[in-house]
DNA sequence: CGCCTATTTGATCTGATTCAAACAATGTGG
DNA sequence: CCACATTGTTTGAATCAGATCAAATAGGCG
């Protein structure tokens, strides 16, 4: 069960992207028991109600996480990508009040609450860093709520894009001006509070005016400051800086 | 500067809704250098790029955290009550994405960065209650979220209210089915994502079906399973649950 | 009392939804 | 390797929830 697993490289790069690790705290982060699975597409990881006793890391693949509201309507509250560890959560509150699903076919990195409690009693400043990472979902959530509240479609397509975009470069899932966008406009549509004949009109006018391409499962910006004016995004909410030593 | 005060009472209540606080946490809580500060209406506490060296528990009053999106509009993403540390997360990201600014009249205690440490440092267990204090904060983003996305105006404003009163309620701050709300329709606009005209109508039609009735800054719940019904209210995410002992 | 802010009402407009259907891509089993 | 099923994308037309504009009324307060 318990392996050194370079599996966990990714964990360590995002980490890195937000937090000032240290050696030995990166030992001990690679040296976590953790059970590995392979899952497909579109299955749900978590669900709202459950109490986990373990949480996961994603180390590859997109992950969402949503709820259901009123008559079957599906809002998606946050995508995640590859090093994150969405569930955090579940360490500190225990019933879940949303769900964890699947985009694509993922890797998971499952780790018991009991090993993760015990890493952040071993390293009580790997706390921070976890702290970090939940703050800045926080964040995220109230950038999609302030998109959703006051931005129209354009707007809040084109936000979403630079967000992703951003994110992936920060863990090195970018390739020039490219990164894995895998995402349906059915599922774009449950993320932005729109109808999927909408993002698909605006997807359309996003293309017309050359800044971007999107083609199955790749995001090409072609015009970076363009889509940035467009999307009214301003990448502070990211956090993007290590944090100060101390 | 170091001074016992009762005045602090109120977070000791709040962390106890939430977190199983032992004695000795409790007593180093209330002996925090605290300095207090009374303020006016529609202030702004700390804004967007500020990048603050302490933070404040809010005492008396009500406080939002807002935002502003492209062409001058706000979008306010959280209110928040007595007992309550909205900026909590400066501690660990330095510089803020949002503002926060006072809807009442307020009163303020202030603590240093370097203060809040050190309580942390002294009793690590305490971390735990404001992780959850946070993590809480952000499941009621995405429960904010999930409204403006998927629900309709007449949900929104109707699950605002059980949220504000479930809180509320929470820290002892309500009398039978009452609670202050000192929210203007302008705010609630901001708030839900909707033109202060249509929050107008809004809640005329909770008014006429004998839900609710609200006047000046008091808000009353005449019929809590309509308006839970109506406002497809579910308490789950509020996590109004003891933290289990550990 | 008079000023300022908040609430309320009415009329009109619009961004986005809904409904319906065609079309394209991807995957599956025979 | 093809026929078929499934899922995702695209188009057009009709509709609607909520926005916007404009103006009147009502509170609160110095």
């Amino acid at each position: 069960m318990a392996r050194l697993n370079g599996n966990l490289d990714i964990v360590v790069r995002k980490m890195e992207a937000i937090f000032d690790l240290r050696d030995e705290e990166r030992t001990a982060l690679l040296a976590l028991p953790i059970q590995i699975n392979d899952i497909k597409a579109r299955q749900d990881l978590v669900r709202f109600g459950d109490r986990p006793s373990r949480t996961f890391v994603l180390l590859e693949g997109f992950v969402c996480r949503y709820l259901m509201v009123g008559a079957g309507e599906r809002q998606i509250m946050s995508f995640h990508i590859p090093g994150e560890t969405p569930d955090f959560q579940s360490l500190y509150l225990r019933t879940m009040d949303h769900s964890l699903a699947t985009i694509t076919d993922c890797k998971l990195a499952w780790v018991t609450h009991e090993a993760l409690h015990a890493l952040i009693e071993a390293h009580p400043r790997l706390l921070r860093g976890f702290v970090r990472e939940a703050l800045i979902d926080a964040a995220i959530f109230r950038e999609w709520m302030a998109g959703i509240g006051r931005r129209d479609a354009t707007t809040r397509v084109a936000h979403l894009m630079c967000e992703m975009f951003e994110r992936l470069r920060a863990v090195g899932l970018t390739t020039d001006n490219s990164c894995p966008f895998p995402i349906t406009q059915g599922q774009l549509a449950d993320a932005l509070g729109l109808s999927n004949v909408h993002v698909n009109r605006t997807l359309q006018e996003l293309r017309g005016k050359r800044l971007i391409a999107l083609t199955r499962a790749t995001l090409t910006i072609k015009d970076w400051d363009g889509l940035k004016e467009i999307g009214d995004f301003d990448a502070t909410y990211l956090h993007q800086d290590i944090a100060q030593a101390a």
